[in-house]
DNA sequence: TAACTAATTTGATGATTATAAAATTAATTA
DNA sequence: TAATTAATTTTATAATCATCAAATTAGTTA
């Protein structure tokens, strides 16, 4: 069950609960419980379909914590759980945000806005100055690199010349940076 | 586009709301924008689909006014509408009751507790004493007479006397109520 | 103007899911 | 205990919708 009326809750969840909302059934059953509780025949009733149908929605409901049900006479009454809906769409979706996976996204983002900044039709426009940026950078020019490739120096200047005139200090920064490894004219990727 | 961060909001709108956000793809780019505005493409790049995916939900998000989008270069930049979020999921469900349908449905409502309470297993279990009570009743009762069609008294006491043994006073206020009418022994519905 | 890139539209496909009918379970009354 | 009714589960079907590939449109650079 969902505890949508704390604070935790995960894409997955978030999910489930929009999901739950988008039915037109499931509406109109919240609408009706908001008025007064009621049971399933009377639902039923209500929105013109079979009680198997509402059972199936109540399932869902209940699922998510929206409605609870208790017994009254013959009839099992479902009522509308009021706390659970007090949170706005803008906390769901920044609850959302708040994940494990922001600290990733974020430099997933920042990796992408400096590649973005940097390179022009899959070439570099200029090298950048700041250590941090440079180093994404040349990590993305490594992967013009075959692993297990073994090149020679005239290799490794036609390739990197694809990405920026100055092959001869992204050669010597490459190797610097532990990106790729020299031994007598040879190179490789590591 | 809609107005969710007003008030109006039809049933129709708030199942397209909550259609639009029960979506995976949808809110991670929610999600995205939450952060910083972005293209199209990079979208794609970030949730891993295509393009035309991407297009195809930022449409759905600018439908419900989620998402607005400007130019930037050669880039169309999409941005998010927070201001558009700020609304209880409470305040939606409880907006579609203010409906113009409410008055209509508190009837409905009204009635079928009226109806539940003094009838069962189909038989009347007593005659209300409320006059606005006794005319739901009596409507009820009337819909076993075909429109048109000429009852003797004794035809009318028999089918009274499946709802209720007093059909002698049931019998007189259908007249009272103008549900029926009467004329030298005979009976029909009006 | 030509070549290229971003963005959208169209068309087709596969997956998800709401619904009802039938069967089953649970609970109440006689 | 038997009969009746409420509720749920199961099964099958039909509709909706996300996605991609391909085609098209729009806008930018050379």
């Amino acid at each position: 069950m969902l505890v949508f009326g704390g604070n935790a809750m995960t894409e997955q969840e978030a999910l489930q609960l929009f999901k739950c909302l988008a039915d037109r059934s499931r509406l109109q059953i919240l609408k009706s419980l908001a008025i007064e509780d009621m049971y399933v025949e009377r639902l039923a009733e209500r929105l013109g379909v079979t009680a198997p149908t509402i059972s199936f929605h109540l399932k869902k409901l209940a699922d998510i914590g929206a409605v609870r049900s208790y017994k009254s006479q013959y009839y099992t009454m479902y009522a509308l759980c009021r706390e659970a809906f007090a949170v706005t769409i803008l906390d769901i979706i920044k609850t959302e945000s708040d994940d494990a996976s922001l600290q990733a996204q974020r430099e997933q983002i920042y990796r992408r806005k400096v590649l973005d900044s940097f390179f022009e039709y899959g070439r570099l426009r200029a090298i950048p100055a700041q250590r941090k940026k440079e180093r994404i950078v040349l990590e993305e020019i490594v992967k013009a690199f075959a692993p297990g490739t073994i090149y020679s120096e005239r290799e490794v200047n036609l390739i990197i010349a694809d990405f920026h005139d100055d092959f001869c200090t992204i050669r010597r920064d490459l190797i610097a940076e532990n990106l790729m490894a020299r031994s007598d004219g040879s190179y490789w990727r590591l």
